[in-house]
DNA sequence: CCACCTTCCGAACGATCGTTAGCCTCCCGA
DNA sequence: TCGGGAGGCTAACGATCGTTCGGAAGGTGG
């Protein structure tokens, strides 16, 4: 892929985040390079073409991210390990993972469906960590896993609204960690 | 408001959550109400106002449920009865909770100042229960109320992706409750 | 030096967009 | 009984949409 291809998917990366997809023109992405609308077309088919693929980099950068994670060892270290991944993916890649949780909709046709099995496989990634964390005895073994590993991918999936970069990342992901595996009920009230 | 103006508000709702605002049609809204689309705006002024209508509806929901819960008593039964009422809304009126969380931002000007404004507020009388509860210590003391609030917030934000009517939301509400104040993790290993 | 490939331009395409206009019909209250 | 508002129709508006096309510049490899 070339340099100029690059450019038009960053621009579309960026653009398809700022205004949405269909908020965002063939005009608005060439004025982005600096290039006619018609331009555009020596680099792309459609506009959909962009939109898949900024779609695929997103689950490329979270699939790759939580390859990072250790399958063995304790549970609760590759749940904040998994954590950190996430929320490292969403602030070094905002405009990617903004696109990955809430534009990848108006795919079509079989890039859609294709695109749905791979978040699905994402979430099922990381539901399997508390699962395995029930099985093991690491987390209460009497865990609704289901609905632990709703609420850390709610958390991990709403962080591209607020998730800003530089801003100690990992350590959020650590504060989050704590908080579901401990809670916040006080001590005296146990 | 006339009955027929109020069906438009709903079609709006129910097309802004299913294809987004930008993606939604004056031709797909008047086909919803079976009637050519030049006579919508016997109702409406611009395809604006029914996003600014519907924004708005949400926001009005989602702190109309607020203001059922007490505001004495137990901090703990005091976060677990705004989480249902937060699913609650989500769960009966999906469409329009839908738009207030993912399709505002296309609100443009003024409007979208404001309903920013009633957002944080009502993300700011989430938070307060947090706050009170470290400060009551019935939550713990050296809790980092600011991310517990934003855990919370982010599983009640992100519920429109997949709650679904009439599946138990009280007990689902509920489950989250317990574990944002019990936590995850095994007797064994606390 | 020539042939080719990449990249872009300028102009245009048909389609669809949100919106306006003039006119008609029906119903309800005075 | 009559006036008027509510609601709908058809037709058209200018704008913008995504896309296509023929041609031209510029660099690269043979």
């Amino acid at each position: 892929m070339s340099a100029r291809r690059a450019e038009l998917t960053r621009a579309a990366a960026r653009l398809f985040a700022e205004k949405g997809y269909h908020g965002t023109s063939i005009g608005d992405l060439a004025e982005a390079l600096g290039v006619q609308k018609g331009s555009l077309y020596a680099h792309i088919e459609s506009k959909a073409d962009l939109l898949w693929e900024v779609a695929r980099e997103g689950a490329d950068a979270f699939h790759a991210a939580l390859d990072a994670v250790p399958d063995e060892g304790p549970v609760v270290e590759r749940i904040r390990a998994a954590l950190r991944a996430h929320l490292r993916v969403v602030s070094e890649q905002l405009d990617v993972a903004t696109v990955f949780v809430r534009e990848w909709r108006y795919l079509e046709g079989e890039r859609r469906d294709a695109f749905l099995a791979e978040r699905r496989r994402y979430e099922e990634r990381f539901r399997a960590l508390f699962r395995e964390g029930r099985e093991l005895g690491e987390l209460r073994t009497d865990l609704d896993d289901g609905t632990a590993a709703l609420l850390a991918l709610s958390a991990a999936n709403w962080a591209y609204t607020w998730l800003r970069a530089g801003s100690g990342t990992d350590e959020l992901a650590d504060r989050f960690t704590a908080l579901l595996l401990d809670g916040m009920r006080g001590y005296a009230s146990r």
